[in-house]
DNA sequence: AGAAGTTCTCGGGCGC
DNA sequence: TGCGCCCGAGAACTTC
């Protein structure tokens, strides 16, 4: 589901719904979320009794901040988080719930269980798995042409892989990377280490442009998308490129071509992101 | 039937 | 031959 305009605008709501809310107990319907620590138990047990201070995101990754914890959470397809009073029905797919003492409960559904959750002490999390080895966030002051050239540069793979790699740059997933490429006017394809330093430039502005308008839009709702307070962003009213196959490129009206790179579905257009 | 917004693991290929 | 890196394929699961 989420990328990083989503995972921000989660973060957003959430530091809305949650914060100062005191956990009283954790239940767990499917342990295959919990990653660590390894016993369920123990995992319900070290939440139990602190309180909820902050959420911060790294990459797709929410940290959700407690007094001498952080839990760190990914929604990967179709993670999502909503805050409810503890008489409400708990809807099908719901898998972890996290009891405060004020009577409302966070709840955390995910249709295709692929979600994840890691508890570490606070100071833990950045040096460990799975967030030690995260590359460059997109939005950040360092985030410059040269960084990203020389993060991606000279790779081999397809300039798409490069940019779905978390390990050079984080936040980009299957959306808004076709709409950074289509706008850079970079045929998804092309090997990385072939482009251009005034490719990269383009590609860069592309990259914080189409981020930053997606942020400010509270994300895209292609599918089942909802923030913590299960309101839809308006970004998927605004995608250029993306679920546009055979529709006429907004630019020169050539039909938009959908094929598989880096294992993908990937939308482009021929004229506009040559393959030389 | 096949694909869906993600990422981890595995094995092959290549270069030292 | 051995090791390490890099890269692509497949897998995890449910829904439409």
């Amino acid at each position: 589901m989420p990328e990083l305009p989503e995972v921000e605008t989660v973060k957003r709501t959430l530091n809305e719904l949650v914060v100062g809310k005191q956990i009283e107990r954790v239940t767990v319907h499917l342990p295959r979320i919990i990653q660590r620590p390894s016993d369920i138990q123990a995992f319900a047990f070290e939440l139990a009794g602190h309180t909820i201070v902050g959420v911060e995101r790294r990459g797709k990754f929410l940290r959700i901040l407690l007094d001498g914890l952080v839990l760190v959470s990914h929604l990967r397809m179709e993670g999502r988080y909503g805050l409810y009073a503890a008489d409400e029905a708990v809807e099908k797919h719901t898998h972890v719930i996290f009891h405060f003492n004020d009577g409302t409960e966070l709840r955390y559904k995910d249709v295709r269980q692929f979600g994840t959750m890691h508890l570490f002490n606070t100071g833990e999390d950045l040096i460990s798995a799975p967030l030690h080895k995260l590359g460059l966030e997109p939005l950040d002051a360092a985030f410059t042409v040269e960084a990203l050239q020389g993060a991606v540069g000279r790779r081999s793979t397809s300039i798409k892989a490069a940019l779905l790699n978390q390990a050079y740059v984080v936040g980009i997933g299957n959306i808004y990377v076709d709409e950074a490429l289509f706008r850079a006017g970079i045929h998804p394809s092309r090997a990385a280490n072939s482009l251009t330093t005034e490719q990269f430039t383009l590609l860069h502005k592309a990259i914080v442009g189409v981020l930053s308008e997606s942020v400010a839009a509270g994300g895209s709702s292609v599918k089942s998308y909802v923030n913590g307070q299960g309101d839809s962003g308006s970004y998927q009213h605004q995608l250029q490129i993306y679920g546009r196959k055979q529709e006429p490129c907004v630019v020169c009206h050539t039909p938009v071509e959908k094929s598989v790179v880096a294992g993908r579905g990937t939308h482009y257009c021929p004229k506009c992101q040559p393959t030389v």
